[in-house]
DNA sequence: CAAGCTTTTCAAAGCGCTTTGGATGCTGCA
DNA sequence: TGCAGCATCCAAAGCGCTTTGAAAAGCTTG
C-alpha cells in the first residue's frame, strides 16, 4: 500500500493525502479524518526511503563502532548507554544505525555515512584523547555530540559527560580521610579520555594530602575481571601494597575482590575498595544487596539526553555547540 | 557530488556511469576505468535512499529489541552476537539498524519496518516458548532468522543455536560422576527458550541417573550477579544444601562465589561449580586465569553466521528453511 | 450579483538513482 | 557494397514521496 493507492481509493490527490497525514494546515478537517482512518485501516506507511529522498533527511543517527575495540560493543557503559539514546530515538521518531570499522577505515565509515546520506547525524562514544575523529567531523561539518570529551581538542563540539575528574578526587579523598595512604589506582586504559580524568581528579586528591603518588599503585588497561585480579595479585605483593583501591569499573572491581579472596583478605576489612561506575543496569550494584560502595550516575539517562542534544542539533543546523555536564 | 554532476563533469550519460559503477558488462573497460578514478577523486558515493528506492532494496538489516527486557541491550551475549553480525554485514555491503519497542507495540514495530521499507530483513534474538513473534514475522512472510529456536512453534524458520540441551546434560552428568548428588541449577528466566532446554537437559541427566529433582535446587530469574548470590545463599541454608551448582550464566556465577565466600566455602573445593556460557570476549572466561569450569562456544560466530544466512535468504527469497546447530 | 478573499484541492516537478528500450557506430562477412 | 551483429552509449521512465504553483470551490461584501 503506498500513497498513490490511499490517494486513488479515497478519491484524494496524492497531494492532499499527504498533506493530511503530515498536519498541514490547508486541508478540510473532515477530509483529514477521512485520511486518516483509510490509512489506519490498510495499514499505510510512508516509506521511508522516498520520503527521505523528497525531503532530504533520512532519520536517521548513526554510531560507528570502532571494530579494533573489540570490547566496545559487548562494554556495558555502551549498551547502557545506545539503551538511553535508542528510547529518545524512537520517541522522536528517529531510526539508529550502527556500523562497525577498523581503525584503518574509521574516516572512510563516517565520511561514507553522510555522503551516503544514510544518516543525519552521529553519535561519537569513547573519545579518547586528542580524538581525531572529532577534527573529522568538525572538517566535515555534521552534527554530531561526544559521549564524553577529549582533552587535546580545542574546537569547540556538542559533547555531553560525567564529572569524572571531581568523582575521582572526592573518592580518592574520602579513601585519605579514612586514614589511607597507599592508595591504588585500577584504571581504564589511559589514552581514553575518562581514564586521563580520573587519574588527574586521583592525582589531585593525593597531592592536596601531601602524598607523594606510587607509580607501582596506578595501573592502567583495558577494564575487564582478569585485569582487576591480576593487578591485584600483584600488587598486594609489593613490600608496602596498598591498604585501599580505588577501581575505574564495577567489572574490574570483581577480579579484585576475587584477588583479595585469594590471599586471604577480606574486603572493607583489610582492603577498602571504591568502585566507580555509573549506574548500570545489567551488574546492579547495591540493589538488593550493596556490593561494593561506588560513585554513581546515570549512563542511560546521558544516553537519552544526548540523542536529544543531537537532535536539537540536526533540527538547528550550525549554532554555537552546547554541551552538559550530568551529575 | 551526486551521478548527476559526475556525468557531467565526465562529458557522459548518468546511466553510462551508472553502469560503470556497478560492474554491468555494456560498458567500455577504458570508460569504466575512467569512471571509477573521476568517482574515487570526488569521493562520489551514491545516495543510499535514491539507491534503494530504484532498487527496491535498503540493504539494512534490522533488530528490534524488546526494552521490556531491559537488559536485552545491555546483555553481554546480546552484543557478542550483535558485534558477530555487523562484521558480516559490513563485509556484505549491508547496514545494520536497531530498533526498541515495548511489548504492547513490537508486533508494530515490525510491521512498521517492512512496510516502510526500512530493513530487507530482521534478526530474531531471544526467543521465548511460544514466540510469537516467529509466527508474526512467517505471516508478514518476511526474510528473518532467529539466534535459537522456539518450542511450540511449529511453523518452519530458519534459525541458529547451540545445543543447549546436550551441553547442560552432560554438564550435569559430569558432576554425576563426580559423586555429586545434590545439584542445583540457578537457570536464566524460564520462559526463554534456551533456558527450558537447558532445564531439560539437566533433568535428561538426573533421570539417567536416577536422580529425584529437587524444586528447591531449581532457581530461575533474569541472570544477574545479585540473583546468582541470592540463590545460591538462600540454597545453602536449606538442611540439605547442594553440593554443587550449575549456572547458566558467566555472570550470576559471580554472585554464586560471592555467597560462597561468605559462607566460608571454597568454590571447588566445597562446592562445585560449572558456569555455562558461551564464548563471551567482555568477560573472558580462562584467559590468563581460568576462573571457571566452563563449556564454551562463540557466540559471536554465530553472529557471523547468522547474518550470512540471513544475507543468503533476502537473496534468494523463498525456499526450504535453513538451519544450523553450532557447536 | 459580481468582485475579491479564503479555503480546499490538484497536477506536475523534483529528490538521485537504476533500468528499459532504443540509438549509434563499427566490424566482419557475403 | 550492403547488412547482420556486436559493442557502447544514451534518453527517458519509474521508484514513492514532498512541495510548488495554480485552479476550483465556497464565502463575504458592497
Amino acid at each position: 500500500m503506498n500513497l498513490k493507492q490511499l490517494s486513488e481509493i479515497l478519491g484524494l490527490s496524492q497531494t492532499t493525502v499527504s498533506r493530511a497525514l503530515n498536519g498541514y494546515p490547508e486541508v478540510n478537517e473532515a477530509t483529514r479524518v477521512r485520511v486518516q482512518a483509510a490509512a489506519d485501516k490498510h495499514g499505510y506507511r510512508p516509506n521511508s526511503r522516498a520520503k527521505g529522498l523528497a525531503t532530504g533527511k533520512s532519520m536517521v543517527i548513526g554510531h560507528v563502532i570502532p571494530s579494533s575495540s573489540q570490547h566496545e560493543m559487548v562494554n556495558p557503559i555502551f549498551g547502557d548507554f545506545v539503551a538511553g539514546a535508542a528510547r529518545t530515538y524512537s520517541a522522536k521518531g528517529y531510526d539508529m544505525m550502527f556500523t562497525t570499522a577498523d581503525d584503518t577505515s574509521i574516516e572512510g565509515a563516517y565520511r561514507s555515512l553522510f555522503q551516503r546520506g544514510a544518516v543525519d547525524g552521529v553519535v561519537l562514544q569513547g573519545p579518547k584523547v586528542n580524538e581525531r575523529r572529532i577534527d573529522l567531523l568538525n572538517r566535515m561539518a555534521v552534527p554530531f555530540i561526544v559521549h564524553g570529551r577529549s582533552t587535546g581538542i580545542d574546537a569547540e563540539y556538542d559533547w555531553i559527560d560525567v564529572n569524572n575528574k571531581s568523582s575521582f578526587r572526592r573518592a580518592t579523598q574520602f579513601l585519605i580521610d579514612l586514614g589511607h595512604r597507599r592508595i591504588a589506582l585500577i584504571n581504564g586504559l589511559e589514552d581514553m579520555d575518562f581514564a586521563q580524568r580520573r587519574r588527574a581528579g586521583y592525582l589531585q586528591a593525593l597531592e592536596q594530602a601531601d602524598l607523594i603518588p606510587d607509580p607501582q599503585l596506578m595501573r592502567s588497561a583495558e577494564m575487564t575481571e582478569v585485569y582487576g585480579h591480576h593487578e591485584t595479585r600483584d600488587m598486594l605483593r609489593l613490600d608496602y601494597p596498598p591498604t585501599a583501591i580505588l577501581t575505574s569499573s564495577m567489572i574490574s572491581a570483581i577480579g579484585v575482590r576475587r584477588a583479595l579472596d585469594e590471599a586471604g583478605l577480606k574486603m572493607g576489612r583489610d582492603v577498602s575498595v571504591i568502585a566507580h561506575d555509573d549506574d548500570l543496569s545489567y551488574l546492579k550494584n547495591g540493589q538488593d544487596v550493596p556490593i561494593f560502595t561506588a560513585t554513581r550516575s546515570s549512563v542511560r539517562h546521558a544516553g537519552e539526553l544526548a540523542a536529544e542534544m543531537l537532535i536539537e542539533r540536526i533540527r538547528a543546523g550550525e549554532d554555537i555547540p552546547v554541551d552538559e555536564l550530568v551529575a
